[in-house]
RNA sequence: GCGGCCGUGGUCUAGUCCGGUCUAGGAUAAAGGCUUCCCAAGCCUUGGAUCCCGGGUUCAAAUCCCGGCGACCGCACCA
């Protein structure tokens, strides 16, 4: 037998899927585990000569669909990975992204501290404000104690899944690695809303890198601390929150298990058209609906059939501390169960307001009504008589005290009796309130944000075990021909006669054409073909006698080892065709 | 982080229980050549393993013991 154990026995038990292409993974250059000649480090991925090609090419077909395909309205950008503990702290990350963990000392079972203490104790005030030491303070004060055995806690520890590291050689000058490439367009947004010329609505994207220092990773490529994420924030104005490209979606079936019945623990899907799940009220908003839509057609591109895909709503006690809907595309793996390929949050205002409140900077946009509007507004009009009275010299500051308050807040401080402010004691008679008119052309609001979010690397084992297949104790990956690493192989029959000269030639023709193509004179025709298989080559032209005489060559597919006789100048045109190429 | 289980050329494995016969065997893959052939055929040649790392026991360790690292499974965790 030529093969290498294709699903036979590891240790009393068959091969699945998952090892099969771990296996192939390493054996044909795909990835493997990093850092591994220094034994290895979970959470971390190599990706090897194929495996990178692979990843660059799902990387460049979502970036077709998301953003290319929606130039005008969708853009990428790119900023660092590195990025100053403030832009967290505003974000959330920093305080969220912690959990308060005690461990059992007994047992070994662990808990988050503020859970057990809430279970034990009931409502502590400023709990969530508190140090560890004063955590530690607590439980043993309050005699709290494993749930489970009853066993002594151990001090606390904080887990933050952000990586930290400093800014030049100053300790106290913090910065994170980002866990999501999202708030680089955040931080951005303003700015860039301006040079876009104040287009809403309007998307940005990222593909980069991004970590998280999972506490214990498991799961080979499919939970890593460190991977490359593929974003849009798409910036909308909440009062119309109308998607202008649902109509390419309405009618595509997706597979929804909504927030309702996950509560009633059910796990069978329904099957929706995207305008009734709108209409239903299962997605809140149009552009979540559009993304989900969207990110369903690319999964099912790299492989993945629609019965094993359904996006799942997350219910609130599970969502991200920003999203006020959540839905996770999830897609069924042989080992791995359902696994999340995508995640689409419906992030509201929460971080452009949370980066105006935390920067300073004015994150608004305005929104022009389609008339003036007359408004009528509370005015106060200082007595400057009453004012006089009181503070001689000092009417001045005290005029520039009332004028510096906006009116209704001043009546409602001044509601019962004098109140001071900034220092100074106004009374109620030092003004009188008015109503006037006024002309308003718009008003200033904060957009919301739909946001589908990708692993690329997850992705990349997705496309690999979709893709994978055996025939006739062969390794034949059935990669779709836009993603697979290498579109043809070029085969001389024999190495005489001058058929490996023409091989050669045509090789480098397709080569020069930017089409990705290798060749291969070594071993029998059939190894030839079998290698080529295993790295996922669509197409495979061998050039052969008949070449020499009409300048045809075979075209063998992958998939169903069939061959066509191509005129060698039509190989370009088929070639590039079925690959899709623009 | 806890418990279980495991770690031998690129890959898959034999050997480990019961230490020596292992300067670690096989298959497959890879490289070079022959074969000139349409699906891993065959033949010849070559390279490739300090048996995960470190320590210990012993005259002697892939094999026994301890520690570490890593994979997998279960629990916990998973913005």
């Amino acid at each position: 037998m030529y093969i290498i154990n294709l699903g036979l026995i590891r240790e009393g038990v068959p091969m699945d899927k998952y090892d099969k292409v771990v296996e192939l993974g390493r054996r044909r250059g795909f990835f493997w585990p990093s850092s591994e000649i220094y034994g290895g480090v979970a959470g971390f991925l190599d990706f090897g000569p194929m495996g990178a090609m692979l990843k660059r090419n799902i990387e460049r077909r979502w970036r077709e669909v998301f953003i290319h395909q929606h130039h005008g309205l969708v853009y990428e950008i790119e900023t660092p990975v590195i990025m100053p503990a403030k832009v967290f702290e505003a974000s959330g990350h920093v305080e969220n992204f912690t959990d308060v963990v005690v461990e059992c000392m007994q047992c070994h079972k662990r808990f988050r501290a503020d859970h057990l203490i809430l279970e034990q104790v009931g409502e502590v005030k400023g709990i969530e404000g508190m140090t560890n030491e004063e955590l530690d303070a607590l439980i043993l004060e309050k005699g709290v104690r494993c749930s489970d055995c009853q066993g002594q806690l151990s001090k606390i520890s904080k887990f933050n899944l952000l990586f930290r590291t400093n800014i030049g050689p100053y300790s106290e000058n913090v910065a994170y690695l980002r866990p999501e490439a999202a708030q680089g367009m955040f931080v951005n947004f303003k700015g860039i809303f301006n040079s876009m010329r104040e287009r809403l609505p309007i998307g940005l994207a990222q593909i980069g890198k991004v970590a998280r220092n999972e506490i214990s990773p498991r799961q080979g490529p499919i939970r890593l601390r460190e991977f490359t994420i593929m974003e849009v924030e798409f910036f909308f104005d909440p009062k119309s929150p109308g998607c202008t490209l649902i109509d390419d979606v309405a009618d595509l079936k997706l597979r929804l298990l909504t927030e309702d019945m996950v509560k009633s623990n059910e796990s069978e899907p329904i099957q929706v058209c995207v305008s009734d799940a709108l209409k239903e009220g299962y997605i809140k908003t149009e552009w979540l609906a559009y993304f989900m839509a969207l990110s369903s057609k690319f999964i099912s591109e790299l492989g993945a059939p629609v019965e094993s895909q359904m996006f799942i709503g997350k219910p609130p006690e599970e969502r991200a501390h920003y999203s006020a809907q959540t839905f996770d595309q999830l897609v069924k793996l042989e080992r791995w169960g359902w696994v999340e390929v995508s995640g689409h949050a419906y992030r509201t205002d929460y971080d452009l307001s949370r980066h105006m409140q935390y920067s300073g900077q004015d994150m608004s946009v305005f929104r022009k009504y389609d008339a003036p509007r007359k408004v009528k507004v509370l005015a106060a009009k200082p007595r400057v008589e009453a004012i006089g009275a009181d503070h001689g010299k000092n009417t001045g500051k005290v005029l520039s005290v009332i004028k510096g308050i906006e009116a209704s807040t001043l009546r409602s401080k001044l509601s019962s009796g004098p109140a001071e402010i900034e220092g100074v004691l106004i009374k109620p008679d030092y003004v009188e309130f008015y109503e006037k008119e006024e002309a308003q052309a718009g008003e200033r609001f904060i957009p919301h944000v739909a946001e589908p979010s990708f692993g690329a690397d997850r992705l990349t084992y997705l496309a690999l075990e979709c893709a994978y297949s055996e025939r006739e104790d062969r390794v034949v990956l059935r990669l779709p021909s836009s993603i697979a690493p290498v579109s043809v192989s070029v085969f001389p029959l024999v190495n005489r006669d001058g058929i490996w000269e023409k091989a050669y030639s045509i090789y480098r023709d397709l080569k020069g054409l930017g089409i990705i193509a290798e060749f291969d004179d070594s071993g029998s025709i059939g190894r030839r073909y079998a290698r080529s298989d295993e790295i996922g080559c669509p197409y495979a032209v061998t050039v052969d006698y008949q070449t020499l005489q009409d300048d045809t060559a075979t075209i063998r597919l992958r998939d169903t080892w069939e061959q066509l006789r191509v005129p060698i100048r039509e190989l370009r045109g088929f070639l590039q065709g079925s690959l899709q190429m623009r």
